[in-house]
DNA sequence: TATTGTTATACTCTATAACTATA
DNA sequence: TATAGTTATAGAGTATAACAATA
């Protein structure tokens, strides 16, 4: 399907980037979710993998503001990845109100392995894009904030 | 907060061109709501109500595949837009299996006043953009297409 | 036999409000 | 009183399968 084909049908909708962006966000996750089909992950999952990689300890809230995840729908998230044994959760010493995350040997390995399966599926729905324009892409995406951070 | 503040929580996310688009796109879809609240249309309606306009006569089936809706989701939509008097759905007498679908006045006004504060809300997400950026952006957008079409 | 629209249904994601325990 | 996590629940959005009427 060329550029004219795919803008014939919704006119007035042509100039707009959230339409186009609407578009093309369904169109990665339909790729994604195949791209991790088997592993029993799903891109919020990796998500959380990512932020608690990088920031060992760190508790749910926290990684809730980070990824615009509600606190309430942290919990569920968070206890399935604790029943399939990629993170492990203890009280934080400091607060106890509050629980540490880190991820364990097999949560690392998860990572890595859905990261190699990403970023396959990130070549092939960019295959012709040169690195300039994904670099551009990246740029342009990362500009666009929410109006309004996530609170609760 | 920037790129800076915003890029430190995830570090292996960052170089993902879907988690940007995923966070782009859900900054939009906040934003787009706000826009339109009062009116009682959502995105998706806003553009069955566009393809009508563009095509008109055009039956359900065909809106639903301009715009990745499953045929079956088609039908509350389509009923949705019905009741509210945007929509005329006649029997097309070509193909009396087929609905043909217009756009009443009310509807034309209604559409008209939903890109009216889309427009507004473009502005407002994509404030620092030039225009060479916003073509940029659109280009990039629209050479990514879904993997597999939506069938049914 | 294929296609248009329909019904029923289910799963995911997201959102709010009210609760508990700690700070 | 504010915050971390929890529970319950509800609304979108999206998915499949089976059906009727028409081509």
């Amino acid at each position: 399907m060329d550029q004219l084909v795919r803008y014939a049908g919704f006119g007035v909708l042509a100039p707009l980037i959230g339409y186009h962006l609407r578009r093309a966000h369904g169109a990665f996750v339909v790729d994604f979710g195949a791209a991790l089909s088997g592993t029993g992950m799903r891109q919020i999952l990796v998500g959380i993998l990512a932020v608690i990689a990088n920031q060992p300890g760190i508790n749910q809230g926290a990684v809730g503001r980070i990824l615009d995840i509600k606190r309430a729908n942290m919990v569920s998230l968070i206890n399935e990845l604790v029943d399939a044994q990629l993170v492990c959760r203890l009280v934080d010493p400091q607060d106890r109100r509050a629980f540490s995350l880190n991820l364990t040997e097999k949560g690392a390995e998860m990572l890595q392995i859905c990261l190699e399966r990403i970023s396959a599926h990130e070549q092939r729905m960019l295959e012709g894009f040169t690195d300039l324009e994904l670099a551009q892409l990246r740029d342009l995406l990362g500009r666009i904030a929410r109006p309004v951070p996530v609170e609760d």
